[in-house]
DNA sequence: GTTATATGCTTTCGATGAAGACGCAATATG
DNA sequence: CATATTGCGTCTTCATCGAAAGCATATAAC
């Protein structure tokens, strides 16, 4: 399961790009409307945008904004930054390697099996953008 | 990523099988051959043993061994015993749910794109069992 | 039945994650 | 400049997780 965290990041990002119209959003409007503790969500909102997805004014009219376009964030990457992993062991993951003491991953049933689920994932969280996760059409 | 219990449990459960002969085999030897905490690994193997999935013997000669057999251990088993749900929303999630607050999941883009996410991983630890992770062929 | 061997159970400790409290810094408005 | 508004920074608290230690219990072997 994803970290609260991560959770809240998504929700964070799902109400910024549905509500988006250029102008600045309080966090305090994201953090009442989807339910996220305040001081938590700044925290969370102050990584995404020292990673540039976001950016923020300060001051009266200030609050949060897109820095990217919703259509070029992939979900992949803000798991990565918020999250860490993608993949469910440290000896398939693309971007945190680390290797397995005492367990070789040529001959590893284990890494094997894990190795299918992290691309299974990621074919679809590399393929799905924040805009994707803001408007459904059913 | 897995909790470090969940990664011991699979690597502890795929080297018991490996090794099955019927024979307990030793906590401690577990614990060397693949590099797990002692105490920790006890602590594993005892829930392990409690869900019906090893069963064990005291004293000299003594050891963890197969109740289950392996073939019959899918990996979705293990997963929600150590670590919990699968599912990366608790509001997708088909044996630990809970709804969100502010949030229907019949509109929502993000539980949408998870119960994607959590259907491809289902399809592949719900049909591999412990007996797969262990014995490779290339 | 005594002893060596193993598992079973309880407590403890530090590290990390979730959340809250308080104050500081920047900026729009007048 | 004065003030209200709003994001930023730090420190504290509480719960959970990872890991280790210590003692208790069961059993095979002699
Ligand atoms: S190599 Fe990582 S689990 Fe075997
Ligand atoms: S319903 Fe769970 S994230 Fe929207």
């Amino acid at each position: 399961m994803l970290s609260m965290k991560t959770q809240y990041a998504f929700k964070a990002l799902m109400y910024l790009a549905q509500k988006d119209n250029g102008e600045p959003i309080l966090i305090a409007e994201i953090a009442e409307k989807k339910n996220i503790p305040l001081k938590f969500l700044e925290n969370i909102l102050l990584e995404l945008k020292k990673a540039g997805v976001l950016d923020s004014k300060k001051g009266k009219g200030g609050g949060y904004f897109f820095n990217q376009r919703p259509t070029d964030v992939r979900l992949a990457k803000i798991m990565r930054l918020i999250e860490g992993p993608i993949a469910l062991l440290p000896c398939v993951s693309l971007n945190f390697y680390q290797k397995c003491k005492n367990c070789d991953e040529r001959h590893c049933g284990l890494s094997n099996v894990m190795k299918e689920v992290r691309d299974a994932t990621l074919l679809i969280l590399e393929n799905k953008t924040v805009a994707d996760i803001a408007f459904i059409n059913i």
